[in-house]
DNA sequence: ATAACTTTTTACCAAATGGTAAATGCTTCT
DNA sequence: AGAAGCATTTACCATTTGGTAAAAAGTTAT
């Protein structure tokens, strides 16, 4: 089965006709390491669930530095958290992916006909939400190399698969900084 | 009118009749400086709206200090966000604080009877934890002295009401350095 | 294989922050 | 007013982190 609808599954019961009709309502697409999936400034309003891959969303502050606000990777799913405002972040792919995605109308569909749809999917970003606010959180009172075994930690295969700049950047160090702390724990 | 009716109106419409469910529903509770709403290992699952003072909810990292992950101000509305799970934070008052609390049964029976209460609440709530992801997220990349500006544009009101200790503790700097932080910023 | 390019590490020094301790300032109680 | 108790500031030094620059390692294209 879907992995989109093994997820959903383990959030709320959906009967064979429901998940037959989110089926219908959803598409996959690929798109390519370093391709952005959306860009600051454009609108946004489709839901994305990430059947493979990994991205990152970051934003520039005010010297110019690009921040990322985190990664998301397998299994999870997300959208706009201003809905019909333009995102203010960029949302790119740092591994090849493969997405779900499931566009505002059809959204509305399935809102409409599934009865406990809403329920369901709030449920799964609220989840989502507050998960993503106590790690950055965390972030705030460690110091940098605590910071950097945490991410090891919550992240465990991404360590590997991406530019060290991108993990700098998450935990807000500078690169020299995190490869300091790389040779440090390895001693 | 109740401020916090009108604080839900912003949000979405509500005739008479609901308004009138929803002002039975609740119950207005004082509690005082320094005392708790809930602690960590209890149970919470009322949800909460501040009509006047502030709370701040902190919790103990590894090494035993107290990391206060935010301040929530008047106007705020708030719940466990693991819901019927004890919650794993304090949440104390830091003013006296007027406050309005809505007990899971009746919620319950506003969430049944009003047919928009859910998709309202939910909206809410969203916005509230994207707000404290940003608001934390950004002190992440920032170095001291400028994190402690945000806060006073952020909490323009907070930091002659509250002890330093507390806002040293959310910024995740001793408060040695915020002392001589401010030094710095009053020349 | 070599050159060009990008990423990561290293080095050096400056600046920021932490830890310990003491001094000062501010409240509260009697 | 004076004493006791807590909050805040200051001082000193150690440690961590940042900034600039160069070296080393890794990747890609020809």
């Amino acid at each position: 089965m879907e992995e989109f609808i093994t997820y959903i599954l383990q959030f709320g019961d959906l009967n064979k006709q429901q998940i037959a009709l989110i089926l219908s309502s959803i598409s996959e697409i690929e798109i390519h390491k370093d391709d952005y999936l959306v860009e600051a400034g454009k609108p946004f309003n489709e839901v994305v669930f990430i059947k493979e891959g990994v991205l990152r969303i970051y934003y520039y502050n005010r010297d110019g530095e690009e921040i990322t606000k985190y990664f998301a990777d397998e299994n999870h799913l997300f959208k706009n958290p201003y809905a019909n405002e333009p995102l203010t972040e960029y949302i790119q792919a740092i591994t090849d992916c493969k997405l779900i995605t499931i566009a505002p109308k059809d959204w509305q569909e399935l809102s409409n006909t599934i009865i406990s749809w809403d329920a369901i999917l709030n449920k799964i970003f609220q989840k989502g939400l507050v998960e993503k606010m106590d790690r950055r959180s965390s972030l705030v009172s460690e110091n940098a190399t605590t910071r950097y075994l945490t991410f090891l930690e919550k992240f465990p295969n991404l360590v590997n698969r991406i530019p060290l700049s991108y993990i700098a950047s998450y935990l807000g160090v500078t690169q020299q900084s995190l490869s300091r702390i790389r040779k440090n724990i390895s001693e």
